[in-house]
DNA sequence: CCTCTTTCCAACGCAAACGTTGGAATTGAC
DNA sequence: GTCAATTCCAACGTTTGCGTTGGAAAGAGG
């Protein structure tokens, strides 16, 4: 059979994906991430360097797909509570992402790599913000960035502690599922709805 | 000199929270922890019975801490906002109890020991809104324990992912950090607040 | 002062993970 | 069909961390 050199690298990188995802850099092996991809070990440090390096790749690899996946809108158009929704399924479907970021968080608080795209990439967000907030489709009352952050921990802190979730309310199903949905929506629109009730 | 039991079991226990806060149950090793809190590593094993063992004990504790210092209160008495900064002034001022339960959450996902206190903790947390709710005080637009929920990630999910907030918002500073606590306490009352705008 | 118990630690064996090396298999070029 | 380059892997040495053991130092009871 003919060699897949690309193959191969994307195989590891997918396997690392679901290792990193599930036990962070720490409890992460790269022979298991080998294993998951039917390859050798030395594959990965010869293709990608180490375990640090190729957890920012993976990491670069799932932002770069989000940024695809969840376009920015502008919220004078779209309604920010739609997009919180979006957020939050986004989250359910694509649980790594969020996984990877939180593990970046507590492992590595400090250094970010590829901060300058990152950065780019929010400020897209916030920029939506400040376009709804000058059509008068959102408040002014907080911060275009603040806003922004805060719509996102709504939807992002159910899987940050799913336990902490599970225990205010109750297990996990398709029906809290939905309304945990329906909560985060409201709940961004509460937050971004301008002062006099003007529900768009 | 005396033997100290009791004290060598606290240095220990001290040590073991800063650890495990900063670097997490597969990040941290028993042997940082006794070095740490001037002992030997055997004294772990003899008191505390491993990693995991300890791991669980630490959290129980912190819980237990957070549970005394942030007392829940009625939300027909207490502004929730108020109660939001509070939280987030919490966060700041404990970072460990915020690390370790999202240590948790991604490390364990499943498994939660005290779950039955734990839950029970919860529950009085969600019955402040209950009671605010009967009071008027606090919208019905919401369920109880969904606003309780997403009160907390408004506090909460600065910390667990430090360095989107860092990007989102600028770097972190004193001017910062009350900016984000005014925002915070802001988005809490604009959640909670019942419909016809009546500001309490 | 002698003995018995408790607290403590240095040192150990063992297992796991890291990162590397030497060489085998496959391919393309000539 | 031979040769050089590339892709791949089995096996290795090394480090690190887990959990344990044997025995020394400190106290308690007679």
């Amino acid at each position: 059979m003919a060699w897949d050199t690309e193959g191969t690298k994307r195989k590891i990188i997918d396997a690392a994906v679901a290792e990193f995802a599930a036990h962070g850099p720490d409890g992460t092996t790269v022979e298991r991430i080998a294993k998951a991809a039917g390859v050798n070990k030395e594959r990965v440090y010869n293709y990608f360097g180490g375990k640090r390096d190729l957890f920012a790749l993976v990491l670069r690899e799932e932002l770069a797909k989000a940024a695809r996946d969840a376009p920015v809108e502008s919220f004078a158009t779209e309604d920010v509570g739609d997009y919180a929704g979006r957020v939050y399924d986004y989250h359910r479907e694509h649980p790594e992402l969020s996984r990877l970021m939180r593990w970046e968080g507590l492992s590595f608080d400090t250094e970010v790599p590829d901060e300058a795209a990152r950065r780019e990439y929010y400020g897209y967000k916030t920029a939506a913000v400040t376009a709804g907030q000058a059509e008068g489709a959102i408040t002014t009352g907080l911060d275009a960035d603040h806003l922004m952050f805060l719509i996102l921990s709504l939807a992002g802190w159910w899987s940050a502690v799913p336990q902490v979730a599970r225990m205010i309310t109750g297990a996990e199903s398709e029906a809290e599922h939905a309304r945990r949905r329906a909560s985060v929506v409201a709940a961004a629109r509460l937050l971004a709805a301008p002062p006099q009730g003007k529900t768009r």
